[in-house]
DNA sequence: TTTGTAGTTTATAATGGTTCTAAATAACTG
DNA sequence: CAGTTATTTAGAACCATTATAAACTACAAA
């Protein structure tokens, strides 16, 4: 298996639960964001064992610490994850409550000109909200 | 009271208790970023009689309807809300979980490049995160 | 292998921010 | 004032998330 290698190189155990986790979550063609309850869904049409919401919970916090899972700061009921990990915006559409990938092509430089002392810039995120 | 009318205006009653809220969010020299907790404990502070915390999530939830609160796009616990209603950007502070208003001139402008079929754009927010 | 240990999974309970409920109260209108 | 509608309120309910603690598993040392 290809996680395998990848979870021990990151100091997590590769269980079997990781390991089909990660086949959900990055065995695909393209990105896509979800909910842990997206996900939990996913995962149960893919998988015969059950995975219980535990582990889904523990999985993705662990992965989201080691950098292959990002948080959306959106305002939701739930929190949103990206498996897109680079540096990208978003559009919000306000009436199905969907995320959309913006490239960074689609979006032009973005120039902060204040600083602030000691502190250092860690990411920079756009969230464009859609309505119709 | 300053707030009589303008709650009238906007065809919400104008109670003691919203008028009191309207005191401790908008009687101000600076706008600011509040959670409902936050909220709740200022007006403890400045105020005799007791307001419901059911009141206060009301009182939120109507004045950001009216245009009079925003909600801050941003991953917490709690809900953050802030008093400036203008189109305007964050630094989120992750070592203290404070945000800083950036003001339109520290921002250069945002071009998106893409658009949605049949969707209009309806605001645009940038939250830059800030690490030591 | 065997065995010890730390890491992981799991069912379930607890937490806590937010929303709901329904009865009491207050604001408005005629 | 009387009738109506809006608002407030305490408390219950909701529900995403986190904590708990016991069973299980990966791993490495013996
Ligand atoms: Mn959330
Ligand atoms: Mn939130
Ligand atoms: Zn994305
Ligand atoms: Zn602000």
């Amino acid at each position: 298996m290809k996680y395998i290698e990848k979870l021990r190189n990151s100091g997590l155990r590769p269980t079997k639960q990781r390991i089909q986790i990660c086949e959900v979550l990055f065995n695909t063609e393209k990105t896509f964001h979800f909910t842990i309850n997206e996900l939990e869904q996913k995962i149960k049409d893919k998988i015969d064992n059950k995975i219980s919401l535990a582990t889904v919970y523990n999985t993705v916090h662990a992965f989201e610490k080691k950098g292959y899972l990002k948080q959306i700061p959106i305002n939701s009921n739930q929190t949103y994850f990206d498996t897109n990990v680079t540096d990208h915006h978003h559009f919000y559409d306000l009436k199905d409550g969907k995320l959309i990938d913006l490239e960074n092509s689609d979006v032009g430089p973005i120039d902060i000109k204040r600083k602030i002392n000691g502190k250092k810039i860690k990411s920079i995120e756009v969230l464009v909200k859609l309505e119709d």
